[in-house]
This record gives C-alpha cells, structure tokens and sequence, in this order.
DNA sequence: GCCATTCTGTAGTGATCGATATAGAACGAT
DNA sequence: ATCGTTCTATATCGATCACTACAGAATGGC
C-alpha cells in the first residue's frame, strides 16, 4: 500500500514490491493473483483507513462543518509526514471509479444534512466542489505543501458558504 | 504534445511516439536529443499554447474577475473535445515546479490588482487556492466530467470573494 | 526414520523499455 | 556519371517489465 501510494500503479514494480517485503516474486504470487488484484487489495485497505479522508462522522454537523472536517483531515494527513503525501485514491488517475462514489457519498452527506435544515446549497454541486479542492490538495501536498500551506487554501475554500 | 498530455511522460513510450510521427526512431533521436528533453520541448509548446490557463490579458480587472476569467477558460479548455482532458501541466507530477511559477504568476498579478484598489484578500492564499482548484479541474475533467460540471464547480469557487 | 506436502528462492520466460550502430537510399554539386 | 553529404530504416543493444517453471529446503504425519 505505501509503495502504490508514494509512487502510483504504473511506478510501482513487482521487483520494488519483493524488494520492500523481503519476499521473492513466487511468494509474492501465490498470495496475490497478480499485480491489478494485489493494488485492488492494497486500494481496499487505504480507504479503510483513517488516513482516508471522508464524510464519515459527521451526524448533525451543518454543511459547513462538514466541509471544515473534512478540508481540516485533508489539511492534515495530505501533508503528514507519517506516511507517503497526499492521497492514494484522489492520485491514481485510473481510479476514476472510486473518486466519483466519494463525491456521491459526501453529496449524499450534505443533502442529508440540508433536509434537517434551512440549506440553501446544491449538495451535488458542493460535493463536487469539495471532491475538486480535495484532489488539488492532494497534489499540492505531493508537490511538497506543509500542512500550513494546505491549511491556507483550505480556509479560503470554506468562504464557499458563507457565515 | 498530444501524446505526452494524454498519457503523461512515463506512460508515453518512444515506441509510441515514432508510430504516431509515422518516423523511425533514429528519425526522431536525431531531431531530439533524447526523450526528456522532448518532453521540456512539448511542455514548453503546451505553455505557450492558448489551450493553457493563465492569468495573462487580465489587465484592469478586479481579483474576482482574475479568476472568473481564469475558470472560465480552464472550465472550457479542460473539457474540449479538441485535444486531450485536461491540463498537461497540472497532470504531471513531476511539473512541479512549472506549477510553482504559475502559482506566483498568478499571485503576482492578484497583488497587482490589489495595489490600485480597495483589495482585502492575500495575493499568495488566493493564488494557491486558484492553482489547486485548476490541479484538481484538470483531474475532474479527466475523469470524464464535461464543460458544464466543471462550470459548476468553478462558479462555486468563485465564491471564496463574495460580492 | 521416512515420505508427502508446503513453502522458498534461483533462474529464466517473452515482451517492451530507451537508445544506437550501421548500412543503404536520396540528393546536390561538380 | 561520380562523389560526398544527408537522410532513412533495419536490426540490435542491455535493462527492466510482469510473471512462472522448477528444484531444493523446511515441515508435519506416521
């Protein structure tokens, strides 16, 4: 998972995967079908961890704070040190598939959000909006951005609504 | 050019290149020195390019309109069915630093906008939000997004100076 | 102790990568 | 017509790619 995620699919060879585990190639086969399963598995375990940035954990916030959380995590763990920059998933360009769900389930969190509410915002549209800044941020961190620089951005984009 | 933004340096094989030139490689070895600095060269093109966003002909325009104007064009340009999605610039990793200098070319001419007026917002944070929404346009239109969803995510983002 | 099973690493598969040595074709000048 | 230059393509370089056949080591059951 580090591997795909520091360097992405394409840059990632088996021979740099065996290397890092200290494993040879057979081994490495017979655990894993092949190279496009073992970076699904490797997909699968980054967005199961908190490193993920989602809308999860967000019951009775308004759009608003949903939005600061989630710009807040990214802020964070985009520029942690702790582990490879930015996000896997918002970095690969094949995984299209999972950036769009991500935006369907953050719009789903802000309509959820509006229905209790006085709302006002299109949650599709913001939804979209939050998922364009977050994949910019990702590679601004990648680009070599601190968390403080990140930051910045990320206040500016909350005046997106307003109060 | 064309291919390079398409399918990104490490993506773009030389092999790939003389089938598309309908040369040989030597053909093309001896008209450029090597494959990078091919790449330097196509960049270079794509730059001076008008398919690329910049905040060049904004003179005697407010901040908000700096950026409507730079948006706009990435909203229309990002998605044409002309030329490959999205930016080539912004698709590259290994660009950053292309990317650095447009950031401060585009800080320089919102600082410009604020001497003469009543101005109110840093020069630097907008850049850097500006530039990280365009990275994460290109990415949408990549994904397949079309003019009208990057619209709606740009006209949001404009949001971020009211009025 | 002995055999069968499971695991490991060595070595090598064909394919493709970026880059080039070399030989022949095309062309202009004399 | 002949030569010298310039261009082209064929063929190939060593390196690396994802992947695997195979042989030997380790392990557990009897």
């Amino acid at each position: 998972m580090r591997l795909f995620w520091e360097r992405g699919y394409e840059q990632t060879s088996i021979s740099d995967l065996t290397q890092e585990l200290g494993i040879s190639a057979p081994s490495l086969y017979a655990a894993f079908e092949d190279k496009r399963t073992l970076f699904e598995e490797a997909v699968a375990r980054y967005e199961a961890s908190p490193q993920s940035v989602t809308a999860a954990g967000t019951t009775g916030m308004s759009q608003r704070e949903v939005l600061r959380v989630m710009f807040d995590c990214a802020s964070r763990e985009y520029a942690s040190r702790a582990h490879p920059r930015g996000c896997l998933v918002n970095s690969e360009p094949e995984l299209a598939g999972n950036r769009a769900q991500n935006r369907a389930i953050t719009a789903a969190r802000l309509r959820e959000v509006a229905d209790g509410a006085e709302e006002g915002n299109d949650a599709e549209a913001l939804a979209a909006f939050a998922q364009t800044l977050l994949v910019g941020l990702s590679a601004y961190a990648r680009d070599g951005a601190d968390e403080e620089q990140l930051r910045r951005v990320a206040d500016l984009a909350l005046r997106v609504i307003p109060e």
